[in-house]
DNA sequence: CGCTGGCACTCAGGGCAGACGAGTGCCAGC
DNA sequence: GCTGGCACTCGTCTGCCCTGAGTGCCAGCG
């Protein structure tokens, strides 16, 4: 544990904000006189030597100011306090524009994305519920015209997956309707993740046997099912962060939005958040090679009781993190409440 | 109607495949030897400076090559042979990867999107299937729980759309098979766009003035058909744009990405594109302001019979018309065939 | 009449040198 | 432990020149 004593903790503070605000190194007298420290240039000099020679900050060349590492950004982090500099009416707009009631379920997420970018001026992920964590609740199969039937499945949370399937001759609607309901009454609960083969293998075995469509369904069941594993993720103001100067480049922001549009690697990413608090991901903290110049700040979001998805920014390591902190919790709060009252 | 002598034609080819090829300003000297014209340099300048008298041509400044203008292109790509240059194992891998008959629909016009992007290297635009086009086939009113149903239109192509309802005390699951049905029964084949409040009164009317719930249905029947207008937008590739020189200014770039992001502006652009053939708009030819330094490559794709979106490429004016027109068609065409397979 | 070589001119881009200034490390002295 | 002073470093900006690609124009030729 890295112990500083309070004008070099004023000092990490003062040049993280003033780089963070004009992304350029910080120089002396700048640290000096934003920091309200009344002692000379040269003092301050003395003190953010020995700052970086304990790796909270570097210079870009020798007579440059000083910008923070990574570390350095960790430490400024660790140190915020933990009061939300957002007010009350902004929650209030958060929560009206969230509740809107007519936004379906995948909708409301994108919409949480767009307002969080908004709120922060950098990109917004969030991946939309997943139906594995869900409850199953019901399987319909609705007779569409002759020998054709759709299958529906709902979860608890009013999500739902269907298909369409083909069936014999002879196969009247109650049959159907009969299956349906044999089949939502012993699966009814079940957490959709648990549907194995084994577990269809027990509802359906005897049945499937004598109808061969019965396969077909229990098929598209495990397949769709394993498929809405993969949750839908969406990006919002990923444009922001080409005003970015770290992103000018070509090649960098091209290498950001590989990540960016590459779905699987981001749900990797977002379901590695854990379920408590606001987790915050710095420069050389992230797995991934290209998110080194990035840092994520991300938070789980929940539908009740149950965590249904994953909402946060990402941004440069050069980031305003108190307020972006704030505008995570908030909006996932905002977002965590809207699927409670929508579910 | 313009016309150009054979050599003025060689020309304008030459001048446009160079100037996409290499990004440049493409010099007498240069255009003389590739188009394989032997005149001279002096020659070849007259020519190009009567075609730039005709606004198929500028340059940058007076000591530069000749780049082709917006109605350059449009003439250049009027004039292109209709043939493509995509052969059949490209058409054939193309049926693979949409064909994969694990895909749901949504995804299926995502994966399309993606593989447009990455064969023509721009960035891609896809409108997934819109409900408003399609039939209605079924209403269903699944019993979930007490006191609450799943309320769940189907459309013909297998398109699904659910929304949870409160029910009061005292209807029976019988109750709403009964009304499933008839709403069913009088509604199918209706195109969903023609659901309108009339339709939905003569059918619901007297039986919603019996049972307050149903009006709740009713409500939202027309709210979640009247979203469900807006056709959800994929968008892929957008990183490759990053790299054309024309948006490697931040400003540039930010702007580009602004109509990327903005999926109500995209849908507008994509509905606007004709029903046959591939329709290709060129810098100016383009309503947004912010597309006025792109070139759009557009066709719709259809599920059988019927029209059911668009898909096309987002590039920069100085695009590969040729190879990317081919792609644009070979992955709407194995789009529509994936469409009509699934459905 | 169309094509050609020659010629003067233009202008973006690269390379170079010098001035500037922000910032540093170090040190002697209070 | 803090301070002012000092020498030093080095990135950035500016002006300058040069180069070279490319142009337009023109007189002459087949």
């Amino acid at each position: 544990m890295l112990r500083l004593d309070a004008r070099r903790r004023i000092l990490l503070r003062t040049v993280v904000e003033e780089h963070v605000r004009t992304a350029e190194p910080v120089g002396s007298r700048h640290a000096a006189l934003r920091g309200r420290l009344s002692v000379s240039p040269a003092t301050i000099r003395s003190a953010l030597a020995s700052m970086e020679e304990l790796g909270l900050l570097t210079h870009p060349h020798t007579s440059a100011g000083r910008i923070p590492t990574d570390w350095g950004y960790r430490v400024y982090v660790d140190m915020l306090p933990k009061a939300d500099p957002l007010g009350g009416p902004a929650t209030e707009s958060i929560r009206r524009r969230l509740g809107a009631p007519d936004e379906e379920p995948g909708g409301v997420v994108g919409e949480a994305a767009r307002l969080l970018a908004g709120m922060t001026g950098y990109a917004s992920v969030a991946a939309a519920p997943r139906m594995q964590a869900q409850a199953f609740a019901s399987l319909h199969l609705v007779p569409m015209g002759e020998r054709r039937a759709l299958a529906v499945i709902a979860a608890d949370s009013g999500a739902l997956l269907g298909h369409p399937v083909e069936l014999p001759d002879g196969v009247a609607p109650d049959d159907l309707e009969h299956l349906s309901r044999a089949i939502t009454y012993r699966l009814r609960g079940t957490r959709v993740a648990d549907l194995t083969y084994q577990r269809l293998e027990q509802v359906l075995g005897e049945a499937s046997r004598q109808h061969r469509w019965l396969e077909e369904v229990r098929a598209w069941l495990l397949r769709d099912l394993a498929r809405s594993a993969r949750s839908q993720i969406r990006v919002a103001g990923a444009r922001h962060l080409l005003a970015e100067p770290e992103f000018r480049t070509p090649d960098r922001a091209t290498r950001l939005f590989e990540i960016l549009e590459n779905e699987p690697l981001l749900e990797r990413v977002l379901s590695s958040v854990p379920e408590q608090g606001v987790w915050i991901f710095i420069g050389q903290e992230n797995q991934l090679e290209q998110l080194r110049l990035c840092s994520l700040v991300m938070t789980a979001y929940r539908a009740g009781e149950q965590r249904c998805g994953t909402i946060g920014v990402i941004g440069p390591t050069r980031m305003r993190y108190r307020s972006t902190v704030a505008a995570v919790r908030h909006v996932a709060e905002g977002l965590s409440e809207a699927m409670r009252s929508s579910a």
